[in-house]
DNA sequence: AAATTGCATATTGCATTCAAAATGCAGATG
DNA sequence: CATCTGCATTTTGAATGCAATATGCAATTT
């Protein structure tokens, strides 16, 4: 999508096609991709970003990028020095456990909600996740097992019908994704995870909407703990092979 | 040194601000006065915004104010329609009672933490608060009632200790605000109300978290049902369709 | 006469430009 | 030798200008 060339957006200029026209505004653009490279873990944590050098990367002007940048510091995913520049925010180990706490609520509430409106072949297609889930846990397959757990609490929170709900966990969710605890996970609070996925399930057939959301509570709140311990030093990119510095200094731009 | 004022800034500081240093940015001065024009009203939902009168209004450039419409755009307090410029959203009954199911789970998890941390000296406070706020029932007197009972509200979320919660739930509550139910609320409603103050007042001496916070959330649902039946009196039922009929002066509820 | 089309105007999106603050460095000063 | 001060450079904050899109009106067509 990098069409870094011209400024000019000619999309979509072919007939006949009747589908709607995409037709993003370049900073609504550059929110998408910012965000996506600070959440993949692009730009590190407390990094500093400069104006000039994003703007040469996404080949505009520096006015759509500070519109963004104003959208992303609202978001919380960076934080805006005045007179001095934007920089990725660094979650604290205090704002860790604040949004965990935040996220524990939510999600019980979306597990309280979806029981109510929850219908069989919704229930099925979780069921169906849940036992793969399971299943790459007995093979030890940590990747795949974090992906249709994701997968099941996403589920869950679209089965509740709340836009706004789903909205503010996902915001939370990418801020706390950052801190890429998925890595280290003992084997004990492994069997605990999928022990409590297996009560959410017998709680989410019985329609059992407070017992749901007391456990899917509880399942955030030791996934925090979890995660809390692997913490303190916030910066965990395992999948970037691009460390290479210590603990905080800006890169040159070097162009 | 340099003489103070450059010929830059030319009424930044119209209302007489003798406060601190000027540290705030434009924007962020445009993002408050709007958001407080917006929640107090004056700006109507559904209401257009050009750019030019804001700009006119406030003495600034187009710049600073577009980031801070982007600004408010995030935080769902106006709508970006492309190439159309910007209009103060408005919520809809559907997106009411997702709000107030956020907010009752985010006010019961409030209640639930504010139990393990909270002291003695705030518990007596927010008695006290709610015992005026008793008084202010026996009395009739809604406007303090109302003033008192966000107080305590907001008390009971400040023990919580998690600032990521009270902006989320501010965030949320002034969404609802510009519904403006306080002005109707019917008598056997408002004993429900106070009745359910009571059973918070009874769980917070006991510090019994799960109890206060499953009462909260209860009371926030019983708040919206309120509010749903005036809503729906008001406007009926937000027809998303039709955008402005006849819409010079409607719903002023003149409090 | 109603609907459609073409043009003029206004508004938005983005780029560029200008001013102010911060940063870095060299020289002065104790 | 360390520190402070003044200047130059860099970077951010805000304003203006230009191109593109939308809106409104009038003339034309059926």
């Amino acid at each position: 999508m990098a069409e870094g060339s011209g400024p000019q957006r000619q999309d979509a200029a072919k007939a006949g096609n009747a589908e709607r026209i995409e037709r993003r505004s370049l900073h609504d653009e550059v929110v998408g991709r910012l965000r996506d490279m600070i959440l993949k873990g692009e730009l590190r944590a407390g990094e500093r970003i400069p104006e000039r050098v994003l703007c040469d990367r996404f080949g505009i002007s520096r006015t759509p990028l500070r519109e963004a940048l104003k959208v992303l510091a609202t978001e919380g995913l960076i934080d805006l020095l005045p007179n001095r520049g934007a920089a990725v925010s660094r979650i604290s180990a205090e704002g860790l456990r604040e949004a965990f706490q935040v996220m524990g609520a939510l999600e019980a509430l979306g597990g309280e909600l979806a029981c109510a409106r929850i219908t069989e072949a919704e229930v099925a297609a979780i069921r169906d996740l849940h036992e793969r889930m399971v299943g790459h846990h007995r093979a030890g397959r940590l990747n795949e097992y974090f992906t249709l757990n994701q997968a099941i609490h996403e589920a869950i929170l679209a089965a509740a019908d709340n836009r706004m709900l789903a909205e503010l966990y996902a915001r939370l969710r990418g801020q706390v994704q950052r801190a890429r605890f998925a890595a280290n996970l003992s084997e004990s609070r492994w069997r605990q995870a999928v022990a409590e996925h297996e009560e959410m399930m017998v709680a989410l057939d019985a329609r059992d909407a407070e017992t749901l959301g007391r456990v899917m509570k509880r399942h955030l709140s030791n996934k925090f703990e979890t995660l809390r311990d692997v913490v303190t030093e916030d910066r965990g990119t395992e999948d970037r092979g691009t460390e290479d510095r210590g603990t905080e200094d800006r890169d040159r731009p070097a162009r």
